[in-house]
RNA sequence: UGUCCGAUAGUGUAAUGGUAACACGUCUGAUUUUGGUUCAGAAGACUCCAGGUUCGAGCCCUGGUCGGACAACCA
């Protein structure tokens, strides 16, 4: 590397749309300024699609020493809401990206943009139009077959000024006119075929509230809010390529700032559903328990079920960015928080599907402390203390009556370790002479074993964790699998509904214990319970109640194998 | 029977005319008081097809094939 280079230059680009950038940047285009922006519609809470989008903006701006707007678009008042504005708000920041003073909403420009209206018409390049949404879309024509004018489309400049603010001034119903912009309706690309530019609302805006009564179509602000914000390169997803043509022409036509808008291919992830429309409706029908369900792809859904902004950018960033369409793998989401909490988690001893462990020969009554490590993977940790006495939970599943030679936890006669404590056998069982289910173990511990002497250092083939009955916390511990049972739930039969592929077991919620060392967790704390997974505090939780999500499990070769 | 866009291991993403690489996933083995982590290794791609340009093509050109987007007074 030379370093008499500037230093944006040294970077090599990570994905297309830097080498464009760098490319710019080489051209000196906009004083090699790159500002970039995130432009959410608050109608929705905002997923990892968005997250992929953000991290993108937000990233891109701090790569090259440029910045990265937070400008809400709000054309439509009858679909956007404050709920959704703070929610995006807080999502983003929680992500830990920064707008600092540059929150803008498009409803900020509606003046402006109204300008821009009035001088495309005194230009003779926009009319107003009579026609009906169903007569306009009659004849706008298909893909294939071009559309007819209007028969409005040539009123003069001054009939068309004097209904465009006779429009504004709410002297017309809803649907009565609209303002349209007068290109070709011959257009192969029908965003051409003289698009919408107002249309009459008298619906009350979340900002605006009841000041207009025409609002900006999308294709009529975007582009200009852009161009207001002196937004170089406006990233967007691939379904607006096709609208590029025409926000081009409103900023030649209208002779300001042009952006340069640049399309990428939209995030999607197995087991999942991404569009706002079908989330909504996840939400609306009570399939899932709110936005923030953890079972949702949404960040909000992420942050509740235990990711951290950490692994959601370290996923964006892996995943890369282009344009062909790509479907992620789930596994790769789970490996980024695995990844992430495996360096902060610290270790706790929890017991989700819990059965009683006795052990005869240890005196009722006892108490002992045991050692524990807190995180082996970080030593400035520390150790903690683990009571340990008579009678203890274990797992359900470290069990079995008559075992493969494969599994080397606890059965009868076969001997274990007790995590941090002693290596136990197994002696007998109690069942229930109804049902035939396993009530409690008995085994026996060699006292010789405890962890740290001599003895422990006895090779055993499998270790348990536990807790103690006697001291352990209640807690409920919810267990959460995948939304979708098909890896494409959209992917469905004529007629059928993608809602058809809902993962029934999605949530399970265990009654189950954790060691006395968690009391006065608050929502949001992370931890490993070991050997099973790692676990978050959720916001249901409080000192009296505790309630726990599963982030994740951990890679688990044993039931893997047995599959 | 239009316009635009795309096509590289199972999944993603690199390779910017010069030996197809990386991550996840998969599979071995070692270590391990987490069947986790870590470490070592393996398998897996005629770069959609056919032509062309070139000493040389995943990359450039032409033609196909397949996939996606576009016909809301949504964004």
């Amino acid at each position: 590397m030379s370093d008499n280079k500037p230093e944006n230059e040294l970077k090599a680009p990570t994905n297309f749309i830097h080498a464009i950038i760098e490319e710019d940047l080489r051209k000196v285009k906009n004083d090699s300024r790159v500002h970039t922006r995130f432009p959410p519609e608050p109608n929705g809470y905002l997923h990892i699609g968005h997250a992929k989008s953000i991290c993108l903006n937000f990233g891109t701006a701090a790569k090259y020493n440029g910045k990265c707007n937070l400008r809400f678009d709000d054309t439509n008042p009858v679909k956007e809401d404050v709920e959704y504005v703070d929610s995006i708000r807080d999502d983003v920041h929680w992500l830990g990206f920064d707008w600092e003073d540059r929150e803008f909403f498009a409803s900020d420009y509606f003046e402006q943009i109204y300008e821009f209206a009035e001088t495309l018409v005194k230009k003779g390049k926009a009319y107003v139009c009579d026609l009906s949404a169903e007569e306009i879309a009659a004849q706008k024509g298909t893909p294939t077959r071009p559309g007819t004018e209007s028969p409005y489309r040539n009123r003069s400049v001054e009939e068309n000024l004097d209904l465009l603010r006779r429009m504004r001034a709410g002297e017309y119903p809803e649907g009565a006119r609209v303002l349209r912009a007068k290109i070709d309706m011959a257009s192969p690309n029908m965003h051409m075929r003289d698009p919408l530019m107002y249309r009459i609302i008298y619906g009350h805006h979340h900002r605006t509230g009841d000041k207009w009564c025409i609002y900006p179509m999308y294709d009529f602000a975007h582009g200009q809010c852009d161009s207001i914000e002196n937004i170089t390169h406006s990233i967007c997803t691939l379904e607006f390529e096709v609208h590029r043509p025409l926000y081009d022409w409103f900023v030649k036509e209208l002779e300001i700032f042009p952006p340069q808008q640049i399309e990428f291919a939209r995030l999607n992830i197995t087991y999942t559903v991404m569009s706002k429309r079908k989330l909504l409706e996840l939400v609306k029908n009570n399939f899932v328990n709110g936005w923030d369900d953890p079972r949702m792809p949404t960040i909000s859904g992420l942050r509740r079920r235990g990711y951290t902004p950490e692994s959601i950018r370290n996923f964006s960033d892996i995943i890369g960015v282009a344009k062909r369409d790509n479907v992620i793998d789930v596994s790769l989401l789970e490996f980024c928080i695995r990844e992430d909490l495996n360096k902060k988690a610290p270790r706790v001893m929890g017991v989700v599907n819990p059965v009683k462990l006795v052990i005869t020969n240890y005196p009722e009554g006892q108490t002992e402390e045991m050692n524990a490590v807190n995180n082996p993977e970080d030593p400035e940790s520390g150790t903690r203390k683990v009571q340990f006495s008579r009678e203890l939970y274990i797992e359900r599943d470290d069990f079995m009556e008559e075992p493969s030679n494969k599994f080397f936890r606890l059965a009868p006669g076969k001997e274990v370790r007790l995590k941090y404590a002693y290596i136990i056998k197994c002696e007998s069982i109690v069942k229930d002479p109804e049902t035939g289910e396993i009530t409690e173990i008995h085994c026996t511990h060699d006292p010789e074993t405890l962890s740290g002497r001599e003895q422990s250092s006895r090779k055993v083939k499998g270790t348990l964790h536990w807790v103690s009955a006697n001291h352990a916390l209640e807690a409920e511990i919810r267990l959460y699998d995948r939304l979708f049972m098909s890896e494409d739930p959209e992917d469905v039969e004529e007629g059928v509904d993608y809602k058809t592929n809902l993962n029934p077991d999605s949530l399970k919620v265990m009654k189950g214990y954790v060691e006395p060392s968690v009391s006065g967790t608050k929502p949001l704390d992370k931890f490993q319970f070991e050997r099973l997974g790692y676990f978050c505090t959720d916001s249901d939780s409080n000192d009296d109640r505790l309630v726990f999500n599963r982030t994740v499990a951990l890679k688990d070769s044993w039931s893997k194998a047995n599959k």
